[in-house]
DNA sequence: TTTGTCTTGCGACCCTGTCCCATTATAGTC
DNA sequence: GACTATAATGGGACAGGGTCGCAAGACAAA
């Protein structure tokens, strides 16, 4: 796990690099808040709150620069689930359409379940004339503990 | 198409006055702006902008209150294209999934197309347990427009 | 008319996120 | 190490979308 880590740490370390961009103290904190969080989904706030507690001096604007800059660089994935914030995740490959979420409208948790949309999406190809490049979904109801309670 | 209108506003009379609530001529207006742009996809200071022409002297505020009353009411659905701005869409019977939407991301066009997840769902409930309620969906990419120009 | 309730417009406010800018950290070169 | 160019930072102001509280207005029932 910590092997991975400073792996990853590494790979990111040359993709700033390639760009004159450089793994600030700060950067490296907020990607590791991230690495550590895999499944979380956290908001730029949640990002934010955790690395304060590695980097207690490190700006709001400073965590939302990383993110968008992690964004760009393809290292994570900006997600929407609705709710008003934006939340992130780490990208396994540089490969979008990874997986989809369930999000539990009695718990809040959020699961997530391989792409099953490629069949599909030649379908609308094909029947459409639209060139998908990328697709938004997310499954809103009842995990397999909340199912027959109602909303929250 | 004018007895059609005429005909939902009944309904939505009804469906207010069953709750005490009243259909004002600030609320009339709106749902007649809503129901002109069927295909519009609107958002919320789009309404305003179009119920201005009719009411000028409605308030943005009202325009809010109103949108999330026919939401409750279950005859619109707020919809999110992921653009930061909450957009509304009548509902055909009180279903939801009716459709999905196609975003063109060099023209900004939204098309429909029918909901075809139905069979996806079913495969999910039962490998997940999850029970779905209702699902988001859009795909991004380019419509037969737009093809092979790349991002505007 | 009186009363109670729903509704309105307005402005203050909230929240997420961005921008500006003076200051600071960093990497590279001598 | 010292010097320099450039990238990066923190903080605060600001922006856009949306919500809230409130006093005033509209309406229906009695
Ligand atoms: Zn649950
Ligand atoms: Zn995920
Ligand atoms: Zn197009
Ligand atoms: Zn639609």
């Amino acid at each position: 796990m910590d092997e991975k880590l400073m792996e990853r740490l590494q790979q990111i370390r040359k993709l700033l690099h390639a760009e004159q961009l450089k793994l600030t103290p700060q950067r490296e904190a907020t990607v590791r808040v991230l690495l550590e969080n895999q499944e979380g989904h956290l908001s730029a706030e949640e990002v934010f709150m955790l690395v304060k507690q590695k980097a207690p001096d490190i700006g709001l604007a400073t965590v939302y620069r990383t993110l968008e800059l992690l964004v760009d660089l393809r290292v994570i994935e900006k997600l929407n689930f609705g709710d008003g914030v934006a939340r992130y995740e780490f990208r396994e490959n540089d490969q979008p359409h990874h997986h989809h979420h369930l999000i539990c409208l009695n718990c809040g948790r959020v699961s997530e379940i391989e792409d099953l949309l490629g069949d599909l999406e030649k379908k609308i190809e094909e029947r459409h004339g639209f060139q998908i490049t990328d697709h938004r979904v997310s499954f809103l109801g009842y995990c397999s503990r909340c199912r027959g309670k109602g909303p929250a």
